[in-house]
DNA sequence: TGCTCTTATATCGCAATACGATATAATATT
DNA sequence: AATATTATATCGTATTGCGATATAAGAGCA
């Protein structure tokens, strides 16, 4: 496709805002991956440990709960949480209401690398927040020429 | 560490609300993987097809360029752009000014796809994109007690 | 109680993916 | 022309997430 085609493609500035959106998720995220690692924790660990201590009051923190909020299968959240137990960032207790459930506990150690790691992540969406929100409003404002045909039929 | 003590965390809030925040971003990123699926893309494929479609104009849509899109390394988009390539999505150029660069094109196929699943993402945003911004603030706002007294001191 | 159904966690084998290390080729620099 | 740099490519490997399946605890009911 050539520049001049590409310039035709209806859609072309929906396209540059969902990129410029997408690249500016991928770059928070890889800040969050790189500050987890520097931490000396795998991404995923740190997403476990945040779960866990996030947990709403009167939730428990299961492993299914876990995996509803780190959008993975129950079975992909047993072995993470295998690793972090042997790394001590993280203990199962059966819970006492339901012998079937775990309860995830971050331990002392588990706690204090997630309340540095929080720490880094509030400054870093202080900084990129704003900008995040401006792409994610770019999206919904970039509209296709289809549907600026249609908008001109609706409003005029 | 029991109900008490989980209530101690002076990080509590900040925890929840980045938790929160995280489980926004990553149901966000479940929705655009199934869409994908659906419409026969891997979800990395469907990013690659979005960053070279909506590359600035006057920017070259190379391998290099969509590393830098997605935030991978090079060498994991010349595998990806292979299985673009054999499915008839994408294809290779070397480029005119600079024969080391590749010009990555969107096939007519790969064209359509994109289109269908930019408005799905378009009209996903508008449903998502505010619960987003919320939880977002909420991090912003979500002050630990330690903040909290610091800023009664800067304020009192 | 015993029987079945469902729910919660665990185990195992596999496929996909992202990467480091390295190679090749084209351009830039001197 | 020789060397350095940049862009892409190849290959082996580690990790990860999942499907299929297993085990174990609670729920519902005759």
């Amino acid at each position: 496709m050539n520049e001049r085609t590409r310039k035709q493609d209806p859609n072309q500035s929906l396209h540059q805002a969902l990129a410029s959106f997408r690249h500016q998720l991928r770059k928070f995220l890889l800040v969050s991956e790189n500050a987890a690692s520097e931490a000396g924790l795998h991404p995923q660990q740190h997403q476990l440990l945040l779960a866990v201590a996030g947990v709403p009051v009167g939730r428990a923190p299961s492993i299914a709960y876990a995996a509803e909020a780190l959008g993975l299968k129950h079975n992909t959240v047993v072995e993470l949480v295998d690793r972090c137990e042997q790394e001590g960032l993280l203990d199962r207790a059966t819970d006492h209401e339901d012998g079937r459930r775990v309860c995830l506990r971050t331990t002392a150690r588990g706690q204090r690398v997630l309340d540095r790691l929080s720490q880094v992540h509030l400054q870093e969406l202080n900084l990129q927040g704003p900008l995040l929100i401006q792409a994610l409003q770019d999206v919904v404002n970039a509209k296709s020429r289809s549907q600026q045909r249609s908008n001109r039929k609706r409003n005029g």
